[in-house]
DNA sequence: GTCTATACTGAGATAGAC
DNA sequence: GTCTATCTCAGTATAGAC
């Protein structure tokens, strides 16, 4: 079969998705492929490398719709400077339409963030387009002194990647938890006030 | 030996906090720990059993510590409603004396909340202590629906649990990633004004 | 270049002797 | 309570068929 790759894709993404990455087996992708175990080796090199290109095939359009989106406001803005909410919309929001179709890998992006997982994988596939909304968000908030700007891009990582990827600890109505839209605009209204704040007093006796 | 059981947890709580609990297995723990890998189930019953001990053995002193931080705070305030820096310091800062003495163990306790390894360990440590901060929460913001309160809360725990168990991604002033207490002292600065934020607008039409 | 069959190492778990 | 031996299953590596 030719496109023995590409099962192997998909059949990756789908469990890895459901069940987590450590969870998930090699043997149990490929049986429900349909594929040998070493086609896998041979195409992908290992596990990691698999989900390098489970993660790769996804994230490139979500980083291209966050670029776009971004350069988009900063348009409007022009030149002058780009509200917060519009920047952090411009990086949450693009993946609430690949949430629509395939909900696991939202989960999958935010684990990989979350958990160690992969550093490797992550810097590689995050920092680029990161290093642009950091300079984006640098522009907007022009007090805040450098550090604290850097770290509150941590927290906001942070809290990104737990909401895209486990269940609320604290009961919610039923609607409450289901999709990924309403939970990421109270992620923006969160966030925007939290980089608004005044840069925290004392920091520099340290 | 009568301390078989200690041996084994004070060796399992250094690995663990220095490799992650994934890439640790038990029979580097025995190795180091001098003792059989039977023991191991037969004290803990399994590898989860084993974290669950460990994490039990520290992180119920820490939420001790945030309780009565919480009731000095909410007594200071003489019946009135709490600021909302008080409540997240009292939830936040406790974990900095752990940091001074095992570093290693704060970084655990971040990647117990961050990943979502063993949810009822999880569940176990935290929610008890959690439900009892997102009272004070609610009296200290009763303007806010509650469901966006507790999302909220769910964003703090991601924020919370990336900054004690991730480097930092983008490069920063080597003091500044050295110690716990700077960091949750932004932290709680970032969510503090997050928390205060207005209700998020057309929430309700949903 | 692609893929199959098979073997290797190390993981967690368990039964039963002592 | 403790230890030996063993089981199953994971990821990985390689030899060779096509």
């Amino acid at each position: 079969m030719i496109d023995t790759k590409e099962k192997i894709l998909d059949t990756a993404e789908r469990l890895i998705g459901e069940q987590g990455y450590a969870a998930t087996s090699l043997r149990h992708v490929i049986a429900e492929a349909g594929v040998n175990l070493a086609a896998v080796h041979y195409h992908f090199g290992s596990k990691e490398g698999l989900l390098d290109a489970v993660v790769t095939r996804k994230v490139t359009p979500v980083n291209l719709t966050r670029l776009a989106w971004l350069e988009r406001v900063e348009t409007e803005a022009g030149g002058g400077p780009v509200e917060v909410e519009k920047i952090l919309e411009s990086f949450l929001l693009p993946t609430v339409e690949v949430a629509g179709r395939s909900p696991d890998f939202v989960r999958l992006m935010g684990q990989m963030l979350a958990e160690g997982m992969m550093p490797r994988i992550v810097e590689k596939h995050f920092r680029p387009t990161g290093m642009r909304f950091v300079s984006a968000l640098r522009q907007a908030l022009p007090a805040l002194p450098e550090e604290e700007l850097l770290w509150r891009v941590h927290f906001m990582v942070g809290a990104m990647a737990h909401t895209m990827c486990r269940p609320p600890m604290f009961p919610l109505p039923p609607e409450g938890a289901a999709d990924l839209e309403p939970r990421m605009k109270l992620l923006v209204t969160f966030l925007s006030a939290g980089f608004r704040a005044p840069a925290t007093a004392g920091k520099e006796e340290r």
